[in-house]
DNA sequence: ATAGAGTCTCCAGTAGCTGGAAGGTCAAGG
DNA sequence: CCTTGACCTTCCAGCTACTGGAGACTCTAT
């Protein structure tokens, strides 16, 4: 298989695979003699687990590890799970610094008129005047 | 005023403020003959600005622009909350995203024994043997 | 033979800083 | 007067995770 397909199937695009091989991410893929990478059904499988762990937000580095223990067969459950809450607890992190945004930004557009006059409460509280 | 002076006063690292002038987000800051950046209560005020703005996740470029309203006396309140209201249905998309991230992350982490035994779940599902 | 699609490598750019090296400056203490 | 240490300067590199594009080659079909 070329690079294109596999790209097609694992959902990942062709240069985001050349990519994880370039990091290490994936060992250097067999080459046909005109230079061509060719992949098989288990590359394919290994470039969908780090799509779907991606798009879970692991990080590239966490995807490294994940592969390690997948491919593992003597890994513990516990190392991998570990792993997880560390991630959701990441995200928990990141959702409560965006709802306090969220919640900022908010309040101000309310209190904002938005029409064509200049007054304007978002920019008196960054300036600064909402807590002087 | 010295860039330290100024950096502990806006709450913005020295290194940062220099990158800001790099990127054109501030114009140069006045030199003193040894070279030293120069600056002023204005600059403070403004810097503040910028470290609020930043702070509730505005990109540089949008703190760009509402510097840019803020420092415009004819400016419409319109355009600045446009500017806001924008801002909050991108984080709002952020939460959406992470929280469905999240959501996934604890199912499997929840199903996954955590113990030294291999059998897991988390990796079962990412490999995609889960919908198989 | 040739067109078009696919592939190759390499370089550069994105966002928003941050760290570090090599060197100049300034104020205080001895 | 000299030195020490904190501060400042510029410049270059690196971080995360790709993405775009140039220029050149290969493969397939007509």
């Amino acid at each position: 298989m070329n690079i294109g397909t596999v790209a097609r199937r694992s959902g990942l695009p062709a240069k985001t695979i050349r990519y994880y091989e370039d990091i290490g991410l994936i060992p250097p893929a067999r080459r046909t003699e005109s230079g061509y990478r060719a992949y098989g059904e288990t590359d394919v499988q290994t470039l969908r687990f780090i799509q779907r762990a991606r798009g879970l937000g692991f990080s590239v580095k966490d995807v490294g590890a994940l592969l390690a223990l997948w491919q593992d067969q003597s890994r513990a459950s516990a190392d991998v799970k570990a792993l997880a809450l560390a991630h959701t607890a990441e995200i928990d992190r990141k959702i409560a610094e965006l709802e306090g945004m969220r919640r900022t930004v908010l309040h101000l557009a309310e209190r904002c008129h938005g029409d064509d006059r200049p007054e304007c409460p978002i920019l008196d509280d960054l300036a600064g005047e909402g807590r002087a």
